[in-house]
DNA sequence: GGCGATACTGAACGCATGTTCAGTATCCTA
DNA sequence: TAGGATACTGAACATGCGTTCAGTATCGCC
């Protein structure tokens, strides 16, 4: 009837809709197209109609939340990535569905996700190397590990929504309050690190050179 | 026949072993009774009769699992968690099965790995306050949130198995020479931090300062 | 050496799933 | 306004699942 609400868009794209909810809230397996028909309001048959199958509807909403998400990627490039998950969690509320689906997407190990997460390293090694052209982070040792390390844990509140959410007390996930309170301890972390001395590091580095042929200190290249 | 090696233990530890070995490969849901009991060299009825349900195998198997990798936590109330993940890491291929099912406790979200998710915080908790308090460590203006992040961080190589290996190009997951290249840039993430002034912190700081009551530089007691 | 308990199997049941298909309504165009 | 495409449904299908059960072999005890 009404079309300005987005309560019934396309039906093809409330399908749509309903799937990403239903995947990122109990994952793709145990998400039945019955289930999601229903949330839809539409007969079963219907989302094969409109997809073909459940896989190619898997993939269409693979693509849509990395769209969104991510954004066009085909602006730039890249952008700032550290901006973007700010973003995300600044609006936790809006961003929780697709980023619910987003982490599934990490851990589950489908091809999409292999890029995404590869997208964000990406764009976390860019950001280190211009944090380390400014000056305003330190250089790495091996950049390109560095940006894998620093690009786990920005997915860290994705992936472990569940269980920060409830060592904190709070009842529903990932709360707005929660993701505060994880913003000093967090850059705490990345400004002083963890130990006062470097002498754990040292302990490693040359355990390290005794096993290994070559106690080079620099990583590899590219 | 022959009782030396672990080929056939008792059937029903052959039936437990090979549960684990699949739920941790496959996951809970995809990994089929009768796959288990092919596997084991059975029949399906036999891993029921067994073990009375899935749901109980599964029990079974996370109460082994639990056991194995964190150690009969009668022993001190808990030892030293950072020893503990280095022998897991240090001797990859034996744990690897173990690992990879215990990534799935946490992530699937059950109530025993719940449990071990508390665990692991609390025994960082220690860990932090006892460096804290040797001086080797700095003292966090929340104690608790950080040891939930710096657990988590140290999960994050079993979590993230799949992409660790692929992104250093791998092949088999998570090698040996991939956790020799993951070990400097942690250390040296938690020897100097990444940022080279406390510019970041200071200003989330104030901004937190700003949007919350108390303008307060200390974090909640416990 | 018999006998109850335990280990183990093959076949079946009931159910939920993804998918198909014939058929009906609705829309858009010529 | 006719007609073909498209949206949509209900009922059925094949399959794989967890589970049950009746029956057979095997073991340990008196």
């Amino acid at each position: 009837m009404r079309s300005v609400s987005p309560e019934d868009a396309t039906t093809r794209s409330r399908i749509r809709d309903a799937s990403v909810l239903l995947f990122g809230r109990v994952g793709f397996e145990k998400a039945s197209i019955r289930a999601i028909a229903e949330s839809a309001g539409v007969s079963p048959a219907l989302v094969l109609h409109h997809f073909g199958s459940k896989e190619r509807l898997r993939d269409e909403c693979d693509r849509y939340i990395v769209d969104e998400v991510m954004g066009r990627n085909d602006e730039l490039g890249h952008g700032d990535l550290a901006a973007t998950m700010q973003r995300w969690l600044a609006d936790i509320d809006t961003f929780r569905p697709s980023l619910d689906y987003l982490s599934r997407m990490i851990t589950d190990g489908s091809e999409h996700g292999d890029r995404l997460f590869d997208q964000l390293v990406s764009r976390t090694e860019s950001m280190l190397a211009a944090g380390a052209a400014d000056g305003s982070m330190h250089e790495s040792s091996d950049p390109r590990m560095t940006a894998v390390i620093v690009a786990t844990h920005g997915l860290l509140p994705l992936i472990f929504e569940r269980h920060i959410g409830r060592v904190l007390g709070e009842s529903g996930g990932l709360t707005e309050s929660a993701i505060r309170r994880m913003t000093l301890p967090t850059l705490e972390l990345y400004t002083r690190g963890l130990y006062t001395s470097d002498a754990v590091l040292e302990a490693a580095r040359t355990a390290l050179a005794r096993t290994m042929g070559a106690p080079s200190p620099e990583g590899e290249g590219r």
